[in-house]
DNA sequence: CGTATTCTTGACTTATATCAATGTCGGTGG
DNA sequence: CCACCGACATTGATATAAGTCAAGAATACG
């Protein structure tokens, strides 16, 4: 199946790659769509491609024995993912499930050492982010350990808007939907806790609330609640 | 100076290697004695090298806005460390503290680049450190989502058995200094609480406490309540 | 329209932090 | 060598953030 590369050539990661090299990666890869509450892949299956989001919103999940769920990260337009080959993964760690409607680019798994050889811009691109997953993963652990509920919360949706903000009259929205319970399992809480939360904040005109919507009024309001620990 | 490859040549990082790489990549190393309580580095610090540690134990810790410390990841004789520039950082993410008397080799860190592509071997092993390191961090994420203190504190203790772990007569000693309060600063909770567990655990004959040490004679009941969720 | 999610809100419970006091170990120096 | 000091640890009493339990309201969807 032929991609065509003006779909790509937007995001970052392929903005220095030569016509020629964006083909021939182009040609290797096979796009999908998935609708809202598909998975692209599912926690410890076999890791048999990885991934470019094209267009849409991912959740990537894991799952405790016990059966509760945590969302590990959320994937956005022009985000690698499931890349677990290049850390030597037999099985992905986790679900990455599309929260809007989206399409994928998809490579086989024994692709991604030819895809960093040809391509070091690529290869350089991928350490990057992986160091940045590390360090949101320990800014995540800091925060659990000494932030309480209402400040990780308040951090977790600046984050939001700064990934997936889109600018309206009223602030700042978060472009997809994104439920109570989405942003308990990503800080750590119930979901009444934070709708407790949200309702307080909605009271003080820093949000304004809906049904899986959320839309950021007052981002320094927010800040200073993320920020200014409780003097 | 003269490093002895005999030093290194046990490290499964290095078991690969032939005599001559070797020799090369250690004429370009320091070695550095670091006493109890030493940095190696400090959080926000100019990356400038990077470190392998061949004797002794580290912790590294960040602190918040606020002061308060947490506990990133314990260092053991063979680990990588410090290599930021990898991850294409300018800054160390955190402080390296001695816990023990240790010794690290150092390189200067403009030399990464060339240090992975002469040596493919190590380019995968470090990835693979990486990747476990991503990995270990969401458990700890997933674990502080979804576990209560107990059953936190002792998953990281058992992990303690498993890489600072010395067989005694009596049980698993924890093989350096080790206080209640990095306990508490690696499982997000204070010294308070795991003492009183670390004090209940001793009543049950599960470990046997001490000043800066710790023992564990069942492991296997351990592990029980670290895994079955409280039924 | 009716049914199913998602959200809100109140009442109550509990795990764990906080506050406070005392105990114990181990190294230093007199 | 012993005494003392400072760091580390224990333990009790109390406070509180956030979870659990429970019920109902609002919104979307077929």
């Amino acid at each position: 199946m032929k991609i065509d590369k003006s779909l790509v050539r937007a995001f970052p990661l392929f903005d220095k790659m030569s016509d020629e090299s964006l083909d021939k990666l182009l040609t290797h890869a096979a796009s999908r769509r998935v609708p809202p509450g598909e998975a692209v892949f599912e926690q410890g299956g076999a890791a048999s491609h990885f991934f470019l989001l094209l267009h849409g919103r991912l959740k990537v999940t894991q799952v405790t024995t016990s059966g509760q769920q945590i969302i590990v990260r959320v994937v956005h337009p022009g985000d690698l993912f499931g890349f677990a080959e290049a850390l030597k993964r037999k099985d992905y760690p986790g679900t990455a499930i599309a929260v809007a409607e989206s399409i994928a680019l998809s490579w086989p798994s024994q692709l991604w050492p030819d895809f960093i050889d040809h391509h070091p811009k690529l290869a350089v691109s991928a350490m990057q982010t992986i160091g940045q997953r590390l360090e949101e993963a320990h800014t995540r652990i800091r925060e659990m350990s000494t932030e309480e509920v209402e400040r990780r919360v308040a951090h977790a949706v600046l984050r939001l808007t700064k990934q997936a903000g889109k600018q309206e009259e009223a602030g700042i929205r978060i472009d997809f939907p994104i439920s109570r319970q989405d942003i308990a399992e990503m800080t750590g809480t119930t979901l009444h806790t934070v709708s407790r939360i949200l309702s307080a904040w909605e009271g003080k005109g820093l949000v304004e609330g809906g049904r899986q919507k959320l839309l950021v009024r007052d981002v320094q309001g927010l800040s200073n609640l993320a920020d200014n620990a409780k003097e």
